[in-house]
DNA sequence: TTAAAGCCGAGTGATTTAATAGGAATTAAA
DNA sequence: TTTAATTCCTATTAAATCACTCGGCTTTAA
């Protein structure tokens, strides 16, 4: 039951770009360089952050990648299910998309229990934008007092 | 982001053995067999269960499991923790016990998230007991009518 | 023209998963 | 007192997944 390193260190990168994305897109190996983070691994992310429409690639010479969408328009849900897949702790259709092929559907009584599992994660995660990381990060770096929670970008090795 | 089958088929193993557990021992191979698991694995899961308080284990012919507790003190929590380990999404100590070991805890923001997906996951299961399973489970197997649920007991294969 | 970057797919070693198997210890019942 | 049922324990293994690495192609600003 762990996230593996695609939405860790994905959700790393993306927070990362848009924490630099101002007026130039930013170079992939500046994010892979600045997280720690192999960028060969890093590049075989993209493409799923690409098709959900997270990141934007600039191709050529200083080009680099960008947000497809302002901050406060993608969730941390959007993020870790383009990079996991569903977060639904087990494959049933009955959770993901409201079909009972399940042969045992009638009787089944644990998917009452994965279902609140489905919910209470993606609940979360939808509940989190990347704006407000994105505020809690410059709140973290440039040291403002004000920040409470002390938290920092690369937790969950 | 997946539930391992030693949750899945562990959850309806005590489910089963719950339902079951009148006044003698349960066989495994009567709950292998009524769960459609294999008994050498599912055995392999008992020693979890042991060591966290779910089961007891009866040796000797005629012997069997038994809850160690009331279905009414053990929530699928428990039961899902002590099979898959913690239920934590990432490996951060500060989220498991409170400890800033991470070497990046200062500036981590992203701990943010992986602290709210582990409790809602946390919340979510340690809310449901086994009993109400037990509970539902017979409802949905006598075919009791104020049933709106209409849910079963092994899906998520 | 060239160098910096994104884009794409194949390959690989290590680890984990999901089992299978065999045998020892215990105990109720014949 | 034997026997059979059952828990308990450990080892092995095939397959899948993970976490990368690598090489080459395409695009484009300078």
């Amino acid at each position: 039951m762990k996230l593996s390193t695609k939405g860790r260190y994905g959700l790393r990168a993306v927070l990362d770009l848009a924490v630099h994305d101002t007026d130039e897109a930013v170079a992939l190996s500046q994010i892979a360089e600045r997280q720690g983070i192999s960028m060969n691994y890093l590049e075989q992310l993209i493409p799923k952050l690409r098709k959900a429409g997270i990141v934007k690639g600039i191709r050529g010479a200083q080009g680099g990648y960008i947000l497809a969408k302002p901050a406060d328009k993608i969730s941390t849900g959007d993020i870790l299910r383009a990079l996991e897949g569903d977060l639904n702790p087990v494959d049933c259709a009955e959770i993901t998309n409201g079909e009972s092929t399940c042969s045992n559907s009638d009787t089944c009584v644990t998917k009452y229990v994965w279902k609140r599992i489905s919910d209470s994660i993606n609940d979360a995660v939808d509940g989190i934008m990347l704006s407000e990381l994105v505020e809690e990060s410059k709140r973290v770096q440039t040291g403002d007092p004000t920040d409470n929670n002390k938290t920092k970008q690369s937790c969950g090795k």
